[in-house]
DNA sequence: CAACGGAATTTGTCTGAGTATACTTGTGCG
DNA sequence: CGCACAAGTATACTCAGACAAATTCCGTTG
């Protein structure tokens, strides 16, 4: 639960900046880093430390190295999206837009499952952790850090609450984006749309233990998350799937709302 | 697309069999390793070497290690389970079953739905890949290499195709699950049901541009190829999740069903 | 013109030493 | 007796320099 968040060694902390450089398109696929040794020389450490940099980064996907070559940085095919490091050096900067809305797309497939899911399988003390997060998110203000650890820690808890190993490695990934988004949306002008209400359905679905009310909150606290980052003053034009978007909202509604009448004939 | 598959130096192997040891569970969470002079010294590298095997785990998410205190092996929540090496390393040796079914669920919440979104983004020359694929399919007996490989090509395009970064950086993944679940079915009984059919089915709804039956037709391949395997003779019992399974294809059925007839009315 | 072989370059590996960190134990003070 | 703090110690961490191996490039040769 806790962050060790042990300070970072020299390895570490190269591989980190040179990791946001590569994901930032600072370096971009193809060029050739400088060579071990004038590297480490003009960093001011010494050739194994740089070294270990690499190896982090290559077991990132970021970069591969051959011998006559040098150190190539990868494609972004290539890359360990979902490598929590990676993932946080992505958001370390402007991210990409379009990455951003993947992600969120990839979060409106996982998390109402994975919503469904907890509603099955959560423990009494998941559920516990999650009306703590909730009861800490309803007496604090969205600007707040206390705010968006509470946001954080119930998105975990829900995922360790599906039981599935796989969901669970994806906490540090969605947490990026919900705490990114928090943010983002806040940047010009107070949140219009209270974010509480739509975690409370949530919670309320999964304690109760019914999955598919849990599905149904998941999904429209996802697609109302993702609309209110693609509406915000900043989200780029290019990148507005905004049509997309609430049209997939207003479709996911009718489609629910027909499923209804359907069962009721 | 084609793997370099490089030979892999000194670290690479020490990070393979150290990661499969623990990923197999002969080395346990909490356990800590020799010390980096004894183990170095027994496998007769260079301490740096053996350092650079370390730090790839560690950037895995397998191992931490602190001076003092040595290097532990990671609680599983810890673990990157969707790097592409800490799951080959799964797949290595005997997998822990609840492990494949959890990446099974993850599947059926993702390849679906990236199925429709290839649906409507795909590119005519992923198009053509697809098809390429699937003619291989069926024009090779299951059991053959050929096959196998013709399989994770048909899946990596189509996630490739819908031009999501994060479900592309699944592929490896969800490669590991349809090559071994391939193999598996097949090591008592030779293999009941054509899978051919269901992906044709996919691929001609991508190629029509219909995310709706797209997302049908791989929702279905992938519950039809975990009922395969969950009734398997060698599926154990204790994971055997069949009854949900097998549950969750007929009601996922009659849910089709009654939206289509909710159309209709 | 092609195949082969050697040279140059860069990463890969080794060795050995010293440093920093964090746990453990001891010690003094309340 | 107990607790805070200091010293000790085991371990990973960092450094330095040398040699080895691999790969590309290019010249040589058939």
């Amino acid at each position: 639960m806790k962050k060790p968040s042990q300070k970072l060694r020299i390895p570490g902390t190269i591989a980190r900046d040179l990791g946001v450089m590569i994901v930032s398109g600072v370096l971009k696929p193809g060029m050739v880093l400088e060579g071990e040794v004038e590297a480490s020389d003009q960093r001011k450490v010494s050739r194994s430390a740089y070294r270990e940099a690499v190896r982090i980064l290559v077991a990132k996907g970021l970069v591969y190295s051959k011998p006559k070559v040098g150190t190539r940085v990868n494609d972004r095919a290539a890359w360990h999206l979902l490598d929590p490091d990676v993932l946080s050096w992505i958001f370390q900067v402007e991210p990409d837009y379009t990455l951003v809305y993947s992600l969120f797309e990839m979060r409106s497939m996982v998390e109402p499952e994975a919503a469904a899911l907890a509603a099955e399988r959560r423990t009494p003390n998941q559920i516990k952790v999650m009306a703590a997060a909730l009861e800490i998110m309803s007496r604090n203000k969205t600007t707040t850090k206390e705010w968006r650890d509470a946001d954080e820690t119930f998105h975990s808890a829900l995922l360790e609450a599906s039981g599935n190993a796989f969901l669970s490695s994806m906490t540090s990934s969605i947490n990026a984006a919900v705490s990114w988004s928090t943010i983002f949306k806040q940047r010009h002008e107070p949140l219009k749309r209270d974010p509480v209400p739509d975690h409370r359905r949530v919670f309320k679905a999964i304690a109760a233990g019914s999955p598919s009310a849990a599905r149904k909150a998941m999904g429209q606290l996802v697609r109302l998350a993702l609309i209110d980052i693609t509406t915000a003053p900043k989200w780029p034009g290019k990148v507005s799937r905004l049509k997309k978007a609430t049209a997939l909202h207003k479709a996911q509604k009718t489609r629910k709302t027909a499923r209804k009448l359907s069962l009721l004939g």
